[in-house]
RNA sequence: GCGCCCGUAGCUCAGCUGGAUAGAGCAUCGGACUUCGAAUCCGCAGGUCGGGCGUUCGAAUCGCCCCGGGCGCACCA
């Protein structure tokens, strides 16, 4: 893993005191967060630095604290055993804040560390005639956080939804319509019905496979028939698709079906064959990978039809060549890793050094009942009905907590906030650990979730418009940081400063969890803070002191600022109101 | 059989580039709204970090071996 220094000053600051007053890099010092704040606000602990000098650790946080002269941004150092904990100026990290978040397009999360970098990211990429099932959601979430998260660094992104429209899932259907009819009007529905009846025939019939196999060997050739009617299922199907990405607000840079690499492959299989990787084995072209452990790739069958691998080898080099990435993301379920490291090592072999960069992005399987889903059995939840399901809850909610709003007002804010939790829902934990689906669980709107976060916002945003500050950018000039005087306060602007760390944390582990919990933690912060005001009216940002009042409404536009960046980089809107 | 992933409080999960007393939410119990939004806040209680061995001054975190669950492993994607 890459190692580089913190992106808040303040965070940078107290490595490189540490770093100056040792003789060692800054680099890979990690800062941390004192466990308790009357230790400090940034604690710095002499580990490494220990082994490189050959020194007890609390020796060196002795040395640091000794030798510590204060700077703008830090204003002391104290060792505490192999510690040295940080304050930093508070005035200092109050006007920063302001200056970067109340200005307009400011952000606390830097756009340096992507700098000149492209990001090519694979997500969603589902199969047509079939319908977008809950199970989809986790690739075209996690794929659209870790592309907003790339993008709020400053990397080029390239968003790629990879649609499966292509291989034999197309002959079956196409066969089942020779044998059944065409259900008129299509529909994904019409579609996905015939394809689940073929594979039910095919357990029976043996005729089945070869007629799927011949359907789509005709598909391949180019055989007007079939080209017609698999032009209208990807129509169809896209049309169905476009409607739930819109639900989500998720967004793509280049919407590719497996079908754009079909001129590729034969070029591709060429310069395979050319370079020697390849075998014929049991008549299927093959790249043979014992000698890695791995079983062997297969890149076309024995009856000339092009597989998976193939398609992805295309892909992959037309990525590259098209859009020169520094990083290729792939973000699909771990079932799939084999696949992607098999990808990985026929393309170093045949030569393409930037095969490393590509780096498979697995996730856990969505469980319905315990069982795992799939259009083949039929155990599958549609998206569409979850959406649907969340926003009749919330807007429920919302007629009865905030009856003022008009109707029409209501269902946008069911919308943004039914739909935030369902997307906040599959980017609170670790991508790789299973979920088993349960409706009430993820409509569970209570505590530690999507409308948690959301209205933390709505409040932040309703105590500005009460405020009538209409020039948000002036308070960032006029707010006198000495009037926030309390821990709460200054938890929550610790809290703001790093941000942009844990962005970069999520986006270099592509774990959108982090910033997930990072948001949760932030809204906590403010909540504490916001809470005071209820047992004590001089304590609220609206307080009867101009000047206090203006710096607590500098502290919390900022926060509703960086809250909403943060949602944004997580694919959820936040609503002004709830 | 081989390979990969997961196993932390009753439940769902953070914490894992080794480090300061293992943290949240839900559920239970007890508090806090005549005034900035109670979808909130505060508190009580709750843990042999699956088990064992090892490395280390120090292990939930690293290594090895078990146990439990899941997923892959040739013409599906």
């Amino acid at each position: 893993m890459l190692l580089h220094l913190p992106l808040s000053p303040f965070r940078r600051a107290a490595a490189e005191a540490v770093a100056a007053a040792l003789g060692v890099d800054a680099v890979g010092l990690a800062v941390s967060t004192p466990p308790d704040p009357a230790l400090g606000d940034f604690a710095v602990g002499c580990f490494s630095a220990s082994r490189t000098l050959r020194a007890a650790p609390a020796a060196l946080a002795s040395r640091v604290a000794a030798t510590f002269s204060p700077g703008p941004l830090l204003e002391s150092a104290a060792a505490a055993g192999p510690y040295v904990n940080f304050r930093a100026r508070r005035a200092a990290l109050y006007a920063d804040l302001f200056a970067r978040t109340l200005t307009p397009g400011g952000t606390l999360v830097p756009a340096a560390p992507g700098a000149g970098q492209t990001v090519c990211i694979d997500y969603s990429s589902p199969n047509i005639a079939k319908p977008l099932s809950y199970h989809h959601i986790r690739s075209t979430v996690i794929g659209h956080a870790l592309a907003n998260l790339h993008r709020a660094l400053g990397f080029r992104v390239v968003g790629i939804n990879h649609l499966g429209d292509w291989g034999t899932t197309f002959g079956m259907i196409l066969a089942a319509f020779a044998r059944w009819g065409v259900p008129e009007p299509l529909t994904i529905g019409g579609m996905a019905e015939r394809y689940v009846a073929f594979r039910k025939a095919a357990e029976t019939d043996t005729s089945c496979g070869d007629d799927g196999r011949a359907w789509f060997k005709r598909l391949e050739d180019g055989d007007e028939t079939a080209r017609a009617l698999w032009r209208r299922m990807r129509e169809i199907s896209l049309t169905e698709f476009d409607e739930v990405y819109a639900r989500l607000g998720v967004v793509f840079d280049e919407v590719r079906g497996e079908s754009a690499y079909e001129a590729d492959m034969p070029v591709v299989l060429a310069d395979l064959e050319r370079k020697g990787l390849t075998s014929i084995s049991d008549g299927a072209l093959v790249v043979d990978l014992a000698d890695c452990n791995m079983p062997p790739c297969l890149l076309r069958k024995a009856d000339g039809a092009t597989l998976y691998a193939t398609r992805d080898l295309a892909a992959a080099v037309y990525r590259q060549e098209q859009y020169g990435f520094t990083r290729s993301l792939y973000v699909t379920d771990s079932g799939q890793a084999l696949h992607f490291a098999q990808l990985k090592v026929v393309l170093e072999r045949a030569g393409h050094e930037w095969a490393k960069r590509i780096t498979h992005v697995p996730f856990g399987l969505v469980r319905l009942g315990g069982k795992k889903t799939g259009a083949r059995t039929g155990n599958v939840v549609l998206l569409l009905d979850v959406l649907g399901e969340a926003e009749a809850q919330i807007d429920a909610t919302v007629a009865r907590t905030n009856p003022d709003l008009t109707p029409e007002r209501r269902r946008e804010v069911a919308r943004d906030v039914g739909v935030g939790a369902i997307i906040f829902a599959n980017l609170q934990s670790q991508r790789e650990k299973d979920v088993d689906f349960e409706l009430e669980k993820v409509l569970s709107f209570d505590g530690d979730a999507g409308p948690y976060l959301q209205y933390a916002h709505a409040r932040a945003r309703s105590v500005l418009r009460r405020s009538g500050v209409t020039d948000v950018a002036a308070l960032a000039s006029s707010a006198d940081a000495a009037r926030l005087a309390r821990d709460e306060e200054w938890q929550l602007a610790l809290k703001l400063d790093a941000i942009g760390d844990e962005a970069a944390r999520a986006a270099e582990s592509c774990e959108p969890h982090i910033v997930a919990h990072y948001l949760l933690e932030l809204c906590a912060a403010y909540s504490r803070w916001y809470a005071l005001g209820s047992q004590d009216a001089t304590l609220r940002v609206l307080c009867a002191d101009d000047a206090t009042r203006a710096a607590r409404l500098a502290l919390d536009a900022a926060f509703g600022a960086t809250l909403a960046g943060g949602l944004a980089m997580l694919g959820m809107r936040a609503p002004e109101e709830m």
